[in-house]
DNA sequence: GACCAACTTTGACCGCGGTCAAGGAAGCGG
DNA sequence: CCGCTTCCTTGACCGCGGTCAAAGTTGGTC
């Protein structure tokens, strides 16, 4: 097997990395090393010490925290050519998990500034991504704070099929899609139990807003009223 | 009255402006200009086009998205020396709004951002903020999202306590200080209602963990319990 | 196919916190 | 001091969603 090369990087141009030529990338290329993970591995820990950073290849991958009384709560998800860690800081935020196997390229932490600090560019890239995904955050609060389950739910099923289904077919026709997620990681994403996310889920059947052909697959038959209920 | 002038500024180190000396704030302190809220005033719309960004001088600002039915939901303290907006981003994201009179160092953006763009150092110093600002907002979805009524006002006052109070006195010894906010705006920021917070609140002065001298003051008794009840 | 583990669904029950309503306390201008 | 507004407290009630418990499904292995 050939060392993996960034020329051929199935996210070259979506990545961070997009800031940077080809040969800027040279740097990064010595510096980066792919890694493999099995679903449900993990690649960091909350608080524990952490000198790497990753760009994510392929696969998903969750942030969470726990509370004290060890119940996890997911408060981002990754996707490729999403950056994983966090600069200058010396230990992880957050726990990231792969939910499904995934594949990333790791990077010394150390050495990934220095390339932040020679590549302005690509720094402007951190800044608005990370600029970005606070905006996302803080978003995400009205919902926790405030949204019913229903309403949690609707959106969450809305989130996915415009990044999972989105590419696919017209607008009007039923959009079809597997979650990334089973039903318990919903439940931690969203803040609720499996129970309640299990019985919104089969009324939204019900009620011929989705069909549910297989555990992890959905279609959206109703967009219009899904997002009538996220909106609370 | 003569022109503010960066060197007097009351955040001038605490501020991004730390990263630039003397004579390189004198393109910032040519750009920026001095604008006083009164309590409840709004300095910038959800939605709205925006084209400036500031320094927090004095004064406390919220930030705040509204879902549809029109509760408004605070997802964010601006303290003195924070920054308000966001480089790049030609609307505003949230509602700006001040809880007490307060004092902006306010940019036109994009001028702003060509300062950024010549001051790495600058840039830096955002990045840093933003990544910390995006660690405390997903935290903070750990307690929207799980956090019972009673843990959720338990952190609440052990932050304020530590900003506000935290200067004050031996450890041991009780902390009194105002609370920057209404019940409603307690509510608004916790996810709950006026009614909820004023029960939790007379509960907690019922088992001694508090004392609540004034509308707005609070006297923290036992922080070791109220650690307890915010942890879950 | 038989078996087993993991995941999902469904039901019964109940407590927390929201809602509605009323009454008190503080601040303020006359 | 009065009257008014705003903010806060307290009470009664109830629905949503959590908890506990038990089936039911799916998928994988032998």
């Amino acid at each position: 097997m050939t060392a993996p090369v960034c020329s051929d990087c199935a996210v070259r141009d979506r990545a961070l990395c997009g800031a940077l030529d080809d040969v800027q990338l040279g740097a990064l290329n010595r510096l980066g090393r792919r890694r493999r993970l099995a679903a449900g591995e993990r690649f960091a820990w909350a608080g524990d010490e952490s000198d790497v950073c990753a760009n994510l290849l392929s696969g998903i991958l969750t942030l969470t925290t726990s509370s004290l009384g060890g119940e996890e709560q997911i408060v981002g998800l990754l996707y490729p050519a999403d950056f994983v860690g966090r600069p200058w800081a010396t230990r992880a935020d957050f726990t990231v998990t792969a939910l499904a196997p995934a594949e990333l390229c790791v990077f010394p932490r150390e050495g990934f500034e220095r390339v932040l600090a020679e590549h302005p560019a690509m720094e402007r890239l951190l800044l608005e991504r990370t600029l970005a995904a606070l905006t996302e955050a803080r978003g995400r609060m009205l919902t926790l704070a405030r949204g019913s389950a229903e309403a949690r739910i609707a959106g969450f099923l809305l989130d996915i099929a415009a990044r999972a289904g989105g590419c696919s077919g017209a607008p009007g026709l039923p959009v079809t899609f597997d979650l990334p997620l089973d039903r318990a990681g919903i439940a931690r994403l969203l803040g609720l139990t499996i129970e309640t996310v299990s019985r919104r889920l089969t009324r939204f059947e019900r009620d011929g807003l989705v069909r549910l052909p297989a555990r992890r697959a959905v279609t959206i038959l109703d967009p219009d009223a899904l997002a009538r209920l996220a909106a609370g």
